[in-house]
This record gives structure tokens, sequence and C-alpha cells, in this order.
DNA sequence: TTCGGGTGTATACATTTGTCTACCGACGGA
DNA sequence: TCCGTCGGTAGACAAATGTATACACCCGAA
């Protein structure tokens, strides 16, 4: 992936920038690519077999820009005392930068492609992973959360952050609303799956201490 | 809406049809209809001006389907006290017998149409008034939550199970867990939220009890 | 130096697409 | 009874699409 011809690479380009700005990637046309590639339409041929298999390049093409920045991502967390915010700034921050791999991204996750599909949900699930373990490992929440639980939130947050992050990126207005919502979210997760796990009688004192207003 | 002509019925359900199993509402062709109708491509033009007014016409289409479904929804809330758990299993059965209309949902919430895409988001925002209202109403949740978190609550939960319901209906095996996995959610987003209404001193309380062990 | 593979182009062709104009039957009101 | 509108069809058109074959250039290996 890393060594790739100018074609090649203007092809794939091509394939981001229109998906972004037209259509979805599943339904671009082999001449309209090269068109907007300024290439001749058999050029494609040199490189792809048919428009899945650019399909599939695209993705790993993104697949490799979103890999710096989770890297990126952990080092973020491990530096901030404010992990929530700073980590969900840093990665609408990165979406936004990335605008054209994350709407393709959001509309190929459930797009009529089972082969990206698939793709996409296995990219999801390394991410949520890879996440899970940094909070595990920076012991960000309570250890009293479970491993699994705190896997389960992590996928329900990545899934939430990158539709999200549509809105955050065309609605320029809602920014810091959508972010401080964001954090929102995540904390409420956090708290309430805490809550869940204490015992019954400190439910009980709980709920006294609730209700006498 | 209610009344509608044959013909013009036939391709609005080919629309949905072909939108669901093989490519994008955004992306079909005005022959591909009619063929799957069954009709001369011209008859097209006497119901539509063109692609884009049909595919307002199959959200409009769609939305009246909805709608039903939420009335039901009321009144299944209003008579069970496992509100949660009833209610989202009501949802994704409710999904999963609108498929196509539940895909479409989908795929142009964040598709190229910015047409579609602003029908479908006050669509959205309807359903999560209409939510929110009903949790206040029926007294579901604490008094101490404000309103506006409610909502915002709603919001979320709304996209989340729209978009967990394209799992929930392709992977027959994950039900169950799917729907478990949702009611979790929903349930840490409010008693997060509840945890966040406490003051000063109830969550040091809470912090102590926690602390040892 | 020659040769072969990688990259890009030109031409061509059958197929499909959106759209135009024209024709036709049904049917409801005058 | 006549007539206009509505729903549907038929045929034709230019434009665009995917794909095949053939040609041209560059560059590294032999």
């Amino acid at each position: 992936m890393s060594v790739m011809s100018a074609g090649k690479l203007k092809l794939i380009q091509a394939a981001l920038k229109l998906a972004t700005e037209s259509r979805s990637l599943t339904s671009l046309g082999l001449r309209e690519l090269a068109r907007e590639a300024g290439l001749n339409p058999n050029t494609f041929y040199r490189h792809f077999r048919n428009l899945d298999e650019l399909g599939l390049q695209v993705l790993g093409y993104i697949a490799d820009e979103l890999k710096t920045g989770v890297r990126e991502l952990r080092n973020v967390a491990d530096t901030s005392d404010q992990a929530v915010a700073s980590t969900v700034s840093f990665v609408y921050r990165y979406f936004l930068e990335n605008r054209a791999a994350t709407t393709v991204a959001v509309r190929e996750l459930y797009g009529p492609s089972p082969l990206l599909r698939r793709a996409l949900e296995n990219q999801l699930d390394a991410s949520a992973r890879e996440m899970a373990e940094d909070i595990l490992n920076l012991r960000l929440v309570s250890s009293r959360l479970p491993q699994a639980t705190v896997l389960e939130i992590s996928h329900m947050t990545i899934r939430y952050l990158l539709f999200r992050a549509m809105d955050y990126i065309e609605k320029p207005e809602q920014r810091l609303a959508i972010q401080q919502e964001s954090e929102r979210f995540i904390n409420r997760q956090f708290r309430g799956a805490l809550l869940d796990q204490l015992d019954a009688a400190e439910l009980e004192a709980l709920a006294a201490s609730i209700k006498h207003r």
C-alpha cells in the first residue's frame, strides 16, 4: 500500500473526493473517476480489476490515514488529566481534518456492499479494542467496572462519535455543542455503568439520599 | 399521500425494494425503477418531475409507515412496568417488520442528498421529542432529571437504535444480544445522568462507599 | 543493445440511460 | 353525448457507460 504509481493514487483520491461531495463510493462510475483524475478511462484497468476492487483499496487508503491518528490519540490520553474532554476534542478535530475518509466510512458502514461493510466493521472493532485497552491500562475508570463493560462502552462511543462527526463536520456553528454533548454521552455511560456495579446496600443508601428531595 | 394511483405506488415500492437490496436510494435509475415496477419508463414522468422528487415521496411513504408504529409504541410504554425492555423489544421488532424503510432511512440520513437528509433529521427530531414527552408524562425517570437532559438522551437513543437496527435486521443470531445491549445503553444514560444531578455531599458519600472495596 | 513489463492513450462498440414527442383508452362532468 | 384530463404506452434521440483491442512510451534487466 505504501508504494503506488501516480495514476493509481490519483484515481483513489478522485474516488475519495467524488464520494464525499456527490455520491456514495459504491455508485461511482469508472469514466467519472478517470475524468476527475485527469486520466484516460482505460487507465483504470491498469490498476483495478473492477470498481469493487477500487472500493477496497480506498478503504485501505483511509485505514492507513486513520491509523496514524489513533496512535497520536494514545499519546493525548496518556498525558491528560481531563481525558474525556481532550480525547473527544482530539477525535473530532481529527475527523474534521480527514472529512473525506470520515464521510466515506459513515456512508459505507451500512451501505450496499457487504464487502466494504465487513472491512469497516473490523476497523471499528479494532479501534474499540484499542480504546478499551487504553482506558484499562491508564486506569481512567474505576477498577470495579468489568472489562467487558468497558469494551462495550468503547464500541458504543466509537460508533456514536463517528456518526456525530458528520454533523460536526458540516455544521460549524454546532461544533462546540456537539463536543460537549459527546462528553456527556461518554461520562453518563461510564457513571451509569458504575452505578450498576454498586451492591444492594449501596443502592438503597443512594436511593434514600435521592428520595428526600 | 393517502390516495395514490396503482402505478405510482408500484414505483415507490420498487424504489424501496431496490434501495434496500442493491443500491442507495439516491443512485437509482429511472428505467431500472420502471423495469422493477413492470411499467413503461415514461410512466415515471406521469408521477414525478425527477428522481429527487421520487426520493422525497418515498420518505413521505415510509414516514407514514413509521407514524403508525410510533403511536403503538406509546400504548406499549403506557401499560408496561418494565418500560425500557419492552420498548426496546418493540422498537426492534418494528424496525424488523419495516426493514426496507429502515434501511433507506439509515443510508440516506448521512447520504449525498441534502434534501433527503433534512427531511430525515426532522423526522428523527420529532420522534425524539415524542419519546421525551412520553418519558416525562409517564414519570419513567426521576423528576430530578432536567427536561433538556431527557430530550438529549432521547435523541441519542433514537439515533443509536436506528443504526443498531441494521445489525439487528441482518444478524438474526445477535438479536437478543443487541436488544440487551441497547437496554444497557439506555439505562446507563439515565442512571449516569441521575448521578450527575446529585449534589456534592451525596457524591462524596457515594465516592466513599465505592472506595472501600 | 535489446527486450519485456508497467503505465498511459486512442479508437471503437454495444448497451443503457434520461428525456422528448406522439398516440391511446378510460372515465367523469358538462 | 362530447370533451378534457389522467394514467399508461411506443418509438426515437443524444449522451454516457463499461469494456475490448491495439498502439506508444519509459525504464530496468539481460
